[in-house]
DNA sequence: GTGAAAGCGCTAACAA
DNA sequence: TTGTTAGCGCTTTCAC
């Protein structure tokens, strides 16, 4: 099946290639007359114009990237799904690329984001990187790049965060005032400074309670948290409160608590951060600290656009975040 | 920040474009002293070939579309991510659009696949698609055309699917064989061919179970799934086994039955289609029939790569399924 | 109101 | 072993 080209349609018109590339933009100099059969013949050979030859004419790409850990679950998809409505209501198309959180992946990953000359870049870091070298070069190349969720620590680069702190202090607060006097704390991959915020803020709050006993754990998985729980719940003293900083804690956590058959509130509070998906599926509802995915999406994408219009005050966005009641705190 | 092209190089380094071009490609003609020269400017100047000029030059394009009406949660995400692999790991790109459910809009990320000269098409329909023209006119255009879960009727489309009807007498079977004689059985939008078809084959088995009384139920969404549920355990006589379509039914059912506080399996048996992620989140966890996203997105790519290297042979691919005990039957 | 020509970055046939 | 040239599909300046 032949594809129909400007070209091709200057042929069977008798017109030159420059007219009907302006007939087809509806161009002031143009006469009506042509403008007319330009558009019918056009649209009865379905005409696409090659987005390819239109990039590469005009030095620009109207293809974002986006490279992420995993694409399914917990979080990321809803704020890809944030980042690609934008981007298509802005007419940009979004490329994806999943790291697998390996280092090497992510190198091609950017390579290949290169490669396309792609507009902007959102990055979620993968939990093994440590250098930021190949990041440094993107942004000498002049090439837009907003890291989210998982982000770098240097200033010099943009971000897009749950507010973490305040989410984690929001936490903590709240289990205090609930009178719980033996917490365990759960956080995910120490390596990220998403992990590190969180934990400070709320090691800090717990600071001024010397009374509270908190234990702290890091968990790189599901399967973890579970063990984890399952460790604390077999000491002599139990705990009266489990902190998750994540529905990946979460779900580790409750199938621990399920395992025990030890319920909520009754027997332990229950707190997490959590973009409220998997909390509602529950009974009784698990209470969390509001991290929407898909706001933070809309977010980031704003950021970008300010990058690519040259607008960014060079400024992180941070989401709000909430304390959102279910029944088991 | 200056970008690196062929010319720039040879420019540097007084050549001509065209052995900078094939000393990069390591080409035999190239005398490896200017092999060598010309890698390490590439490498200082941080050469990237452009992606574009390649693809407008070969008359090809390693970007592959995909359709589908969202990307977060049940069932999809899990998809995307196996075919982003396989895209990945076959030097393919992987552009992704939303359709929301929207016909408008389905329609215009299919111009959206075509102006990008997509070299292959993934589509999940959405549940408003009745016409298939947009759809022919692709393929006439010999783009190759995979679809996935939410496929057209018409033989005539590749399609890639969870084997349905042997998925759903597997369920039908499964709570006969429990002795249940009064069968909730919740699917989803009717207009979709996979719910026809789940739904047919769910009833065949139950017509030879004369003695077995089952009320039947379309739900377009989750909320939709725990009204119906709700409003069949108001009446008189109440379910004795429910049986879910999806994941998405599933968790309305369950939040019916919590906030009836009926439980399973001691008042109710249930049994769902998923890929197991939401049933092993219960407890009892729920049994359920597995049907992958991430292994029909295995076979989905196979199947695309088939159709690139024309060596399809038409048939419709099915991920067999089994059924995974949990405790709820 | 329309056309010719150049050029975006790249590859490959042909020439030298 | 290297260079010249043409052309992928498009836009835009300049000429007529």
């Amino acid at each position: 099946m032949e594809v129909i080209t400007l070209k091709r349609i200057a042929e069977v018109l008798g017109l030159s290639i420059s007219t009907v590339s302006r007939a087809l933009k509806n161009h002031p100099d143009i006469s009506e007359n042509t403008k007319k059969r330009v558009h019918e013949l056009a649209d009865t050979l379905d005409y696409e114009p090659n987005i390819n030859a239109i990039s590469l004419r005009s030095r620009k790409n109207n293809v974002i990237g986006l490279i992420v850990p995993s694409i399914s679950g917990f979080f990321y998809d809803s704020f890809i799904s944030a980042v690609e409505e934008e981007c298509r209501l802005n007419g940009y198309t979004l490329m994806i690329l999943q790291s697998g959180n390996d280092l090497q992946q992510e190198i091609q990953s950017l390579r290949i984001c290169r490669q396309n000359r792609v507009t902007g870049l959102f990055v979620c870091l993968s939990t093994q990187t440590k250098e930021m070298d190949a990041f440094e070069k993107v942004k000498e190349a002049d090439i837009p790049l907003v890291f989210f969720d998982k982000v770098p620590n240097q200033i010099s680069f943009n971000k897009v965060c749950i507010d973490d702190e305040n989410a984690a202090k929001l936490a903590a607060t709240a289990i205090i005032e609930k009178g719980k006097k033996n917490i365990l704390a759960l956080f995910g991959d120490e390596n990220l400074s998403i992990t590190q915020t969180r934990y400070s803020a709320f090691e800090q709050i717990l600071s001024f309670y010397k009374e509270v006993k908190c234990s702290t754990s890091y968990c790189t998985s599901t399967e973890e948290a579970k063990i984890q729980t399952l460790k604390y719940f077999s000491k002599k003293i139990k705990p009266d409160a489990i902190f998750c900083m994540s529905d990946e804690i979460l779900i580790g956590v409750i199938k621990a608590l399920n395992e025990l058959n030890v319920k909520t509130p009754e027997h332990v509070a229950l707190l997490t951060m959590s973009d409220g998906f998997f909390p509602k599926l529950f009974t009784p509802e698990i209470t969390y600290i509001e991290t929407s995915g898909y706001k933070l999406g809309k977010l980031a994408f704003n950021k970008m656009l300010s990058c690519i219009n040259d607008t960014n005050d060079g400024t992180s966005f941070f989401t709000n975040s909430q304390i959102m009641a279910g029944g088991t705190l």
